[in-house]
Formats: C-alpha cells, sequence, structure tokens
DNA sequence: GTGAAAGCGCTAACAA
DNA sequence: TTGTTAGCGCTTTCAC
C-alpha cells in the first residue's frame, strides 16, 4: 500500500535493480544491418512501438562500428543483460550474423528476407512476396493487359513464379521472351537498359512490372526518352514503394510492403520466446503488401502502337 | 588476476549490476522525431557508433507510440537508468519536448536544427547551414552565372543570407525579384510553381538555388517542362542529399549535410556532459556541409537565351 | 494484511 | 598484491 503512494508521488523503480532480481531487462537488441533505410526505421518504429507497451526498451546497434563494436554488444547478450535480439536479415551473410547471436539465455528472430541458411533455434518473420505479385498481375490482367514484361533482379525470391502463375489464372501467359534481367539492384540505368532490351522486342510488352523501385524509374525514363506515354502507351508498376515512387513524373503505381508490421510481428515473437522458450520455431511468413496505385498503370488505351517502340 | 582468467574464459560483467553500484547504466537515450528518415538514421549511426566505442548502448525511442510510452520513457530518465538523452530536433515542438526530458540527474543535448526556444539547462549541437550556401555562391559566381535565383522555403533560417552575403564578395548581388518562396516544402510540385514564376521574369536567372531537393527536383522538372537543357540553359542546385537526389536526370548537383558526423558530436557531448556536469553548455554549430558535384550545374553557356524562357 | 530479511551480480573500500 | 565485506535498489519469501 505504501508503495502505491509512493508511484502518486513520483517514485519509478530502477529496472537495472529489477534486472537483478527478475532476470528481465525489460530490453531487446536490434541489429539493424544494410537494408534500405527506410526500411529499417520503419521496421525500427514497428519493433519499439510493441516493446515500449509492455514497458520493453530497445537498444539500437547499427552495426557501423566493427570488431570492437561487435564484441560490446555480444557482451549484452552474455551477459544477460538483454532479454532479446532481433535481426534484420537483408545481407546474404545474416545467416551467419543470426548464428553468432545465438545464445542459449537470449532468444533471436531474425527478420526481413527468408535466410540461405536460417540458424536453426532463431525464430523469423519474413515477406510474403507472393501477394505483391499477385495484386500486381490482378490489375494488369482488369486493365485489359496481354502482353505482360517483367523485369528481374539477380536474386532469386518467389515473385516472378506467383507473378506468372497469377497471370495464368486470368488466362494470359507471361512470355519468357519478355522477362529480362537487369544488370544490377540499385541504379535506373539499369533498369533502363532493361526496359530498353523489352522495347526493342519484335512485340514489345504494353505493361511491364519492375521487381524494384529504382529500376522501376529508370525504366519509367527510358520509356519516355523513346516517345511513348506512360501509362498510356505502356503501364509501368515498380514494387517496394521507396520514397522517391512519389516524386517521380509521373509518380509510380507501385507496391508498398508494411515494415511496421513487420516489425511488430518480430517483437511480438520475441515476446512469445520470452515467455515459452520451448515454442516451435516456424517462420512466420506475413501478407503486408499493398498496391499502391499512382500515376504509371492504366488500362490499355492504343494496341496498335507497335511501331512506335 | 584471478578476473583476468575468467574473462578469458568468456566471463562478461553484467551491466545492470554495474550501474547499480556505480550509478552509470552505459546507455544513453535517443528519442528521434519525424525528420527525414535517412537524416535520423545516419545521426543514429553517428551517435551510437561514438557510444560504443566507450562501452555504451543506444536506446531507442522513435516516439511512434503516444502518452503511454511517454511515460514508460521519462520513466527510464526518472530511475536514473539511462545516463543521457539526446533529442533530435526536426519539429517546431522541440524545445517542448526537451523541456520535458531535463532532469537534474541526467543531462540532455538536442541535435539538428535550432531550438526556437532552447532549453535552458540542455546542450545543443546544430548545423552550420551558411557554410553549405557559401560552397554554392562560390561555385556558381566561379561558373559565371550573374543573374541568380533562390527558391527559399517558409521556415526563416540562415541560408539566403549567407547566399546573398557570399554572392557580395564576389561582385554579384541576388536580385530580390528572383528569390521566390515555395508554397510548401516537401512536395515537388511547389519547386516547379517556384521555378515556373522564375523563367516568367523579364529577366530570368541562368541558376537557380533551391533550399531543399524535394523541391530542387520539381524546379528541374519545371526546366524541362519549359524546354530548357539543364545545365545548359540553366543550372539548379539542390541542399540536403537526399537519397532521390542521385536519381534524377540529369543528377542533382546539391549539398550534403553530414549527419553521421552531427550524431558523432553529440555523443561526444554527453560524455562531457557525463563527465563534467558544470561545464558550460555553449551551442555547438558545426559545419558538415559539403558540395556535390552531380550534373545540374555548369558554366553559362548560352547568355542570350532569355527567349526561350 | 504489514514488516523484516535475504540475495540478485557487481564494485569500492578496507583489511590482511 | 590478494581476500573479505558492505551495500547499490529492488523483489521475494517468510515470519508476524
Amino acid at each position: 500500500m505504501v508503495l502505491e503512494r509512493m508511484k502518486e508521488f513520483g517514485y519509478v523503480p530502477n529496472p537495472h535493480a529489477q534486472q537483478l532480481v527478475t532476470g528481465r531487462g525489460k530490453m531487446v537488441m536490434l541489429h539493424a544491418a544494410d537494408v534500405e533505410v527506410e526500411f529499417m526505421f520503419q521496421m525500427a518504429r514497428g519493433i519499439q512501438n510493441t516493446l515500449a507497451a509492455q514497458g520493453y526498451g530497445l537498444l539500437l546497434d547499427t552495426m557501423s562500428g566493427l570488431d570492437q563494436d561487435e564484441s560490446l554488444l555480444h557482451d549484452w547478450i552474455a551477459s544477460g543483460a538483454v532479454d532479446g535480439t532481433i535481426v534484420i536479415t537483408g545481407a546474404p551473410d545474416a545467416g551467419d550474423r543470426v548464428a553468432k547471436l545465438l545464445n542459449p539465455r537470449t532468444p533471436v528472430v531474425a527478420v526481413g528476407y527468408p535466410s540461405l541458411d536460417p540458424a536453426p533455434r532463431a525464430g523469423s518473420v519474413i515477406w510474403n512476396l507472393t501477394t505483391g505479385a499477385n495484386q500486381v498481375a490482378d490489375m494488369l490482367a482488369d486493365f485489359g493487359h496481354r502482353r505482360i514484361g517483367f523485369i528481374d533482379i539477380g536474386r532469386s525470391d518467389p515473385v516472378i513464379e506467383a507473378f506468372r502463375n497469377r497471370l495464368g489464372t486470368h488466362g494470359v501467359a507471361l512470355d519468357p521472351d519478355l522477362v529480362v534481367v537487369a544488370q544490377g539492384l540499385f541504379d535506373p540505368e539499369y533498369g533502363a537498359g532493361a526496359m530498353k532490351d523489352l522495347l526493342a522486342k519484335p512485340s514489345p510488352p504494353t505493361a511491364v512490372f519492375v521487381r524494384n523501385d529504382v529500376l522501376a524509374i529508370g525504366a519509367l525514363r527510358e520509356a519516355k526518352r523513346a516517345g511513348l506515354r506512360v501509362p498510356d502507351d505502356i503501364s509501368i508498376v515498380g514494387h517496394d514503394d521507396v520514397p522517391l515512387a512519389r516524386y517521380t513524373d509521373p509518380q509510380l503505381t507501385t507496391v508498398r510492403v508494411d515494415c511496421f508490421e513487420m516489425g511488430r510481428i518480430s517483437a511480438e515473437m520475441i515476446f512469445n520466446l520470452l515467455d515459452h522458450r520451448d515454442v516451435v520455431l516456424l517462420p512466420q511468413t506475413v501478407d503486408c503488401t499493398s498496391l499502391v496505385m499512382r500515376e504509371t498503370a492504366g488500362p490499355v488505351k492504343s494496341p496498335s502502337r507497335r511501331q512506335s517502340g
């Protein structure tokens, strides 16, 4: 009773003393790797928000420091100072990093792209990248497109497969001749090059789905260079909804991935792991894509524009 | 001696127990408000990097939660669990937020834009925004421009003043008729509108300095729409070097602000405050701008293009 | 119901 | 140099 009085007078307990006796520091650590900054931050927000609701704090590791840094942060885990670890997995070495973080006392969950070699004792929450592909396929088919191109990135992922399948349910085939892979990921010029190839085809597409927005910017630019009107002559759809998608001319229609939600779910998984250490660690695939209709996709307008390509 | 042996065997001390006895939790809290995400993250990196070098951790508050969240985080401060607080100040209410965080036991430093009403007991590290303006003025003058336009944002800041002065040292005046303020901050169309005004002037500029990149994108777009070649007919320079500046066509010449450095310095200031609680709290202005020469600025080429505007 | 006491893992001060 | 002890602020237990 007297304690309750104290709180009214502004008393707040010291979390450090609490951890000492309860074994819970009420902190989880976030390892944020070199993913698109916007994505990372949204995830961090989702995580922190969820943690805060339970009185937990988020310890941030941007991994900008090198070895020293690493040992420091491992210390926080090894000493049990931190209750759990979340690592954002965007780079190929993610599996490695997760493995290094594993510690019998501290649960870890990986969030982001599916890791090539998922660590056995870690939880993971990963994008469902097929839903975005489905949404684009539906839209493009509904707009009446039948010659559809796809600009892929090297990395193999389930997007193109899902896109092809969903297109099939609409009775439209994804012509292999209209599938090109860009030379690189993060320069619009690679997208422009891929678009150039597509436009040079004997029977070019009336719509193109580009695997990421940066490449889509380039594709859009190339289409305009070629004298095509977007979306009247050709529709272009990107993926990711990076900030600059709002700033192209015309504004890019694209697929948004809800990183806040991804973060929220990974924080919840940490809480599960904290409560029931013996829980089964099934990778959780989360549907978090949505179509952002802007200005670069529309109905087929000029079916006989082939000579202009 | 026996302790050293233990460390070799993988012993690491529990920071919570340490804080209990030393009063130092080896953690500082970062309040990250609604600034450009890229900026925030770079600052966070600079801060975390510097902290980690001293064995300190960074507790992140994205302020996405609301009241509950706020009280939680204040508790971490009130209980002395956290050694210091850094708050990124981009919004006008920053002064308020800083004031709320103030606590006799815990130093706070504000980093970012100078606050309207700086809290008395807080340190602050703020941009030197004049250096970027100087660099642009030098470049434009060296390129031979004499009719120079400026697209400003509503918020009053020292940039235009510095720009005008530095131009003066080169013997070129900033014609008040060529200074327009955009209707808003974060939509390219506002920049486009401002550019349109500028091009409609009886004697339009051969170069334009735009106060932020998003507006500069719009200005660039408008110049192209008007049939002008950039930079041959008109030079355009932005400010901030947001990620999309690399992706315009042509790529935007702009002023980069080194947020990592800002973060580093604010972390160092926290350390100072930690060691000498009675240190004088002078706002520290940091020179962290650099000119990023890309493709939208160049020498005056066609002095007599007036009729095309 | 309330109060006293033990002990979480460490560091600091002191004793040997 | 090394070993011992007290106590940081809290929760938990056990006695009252």
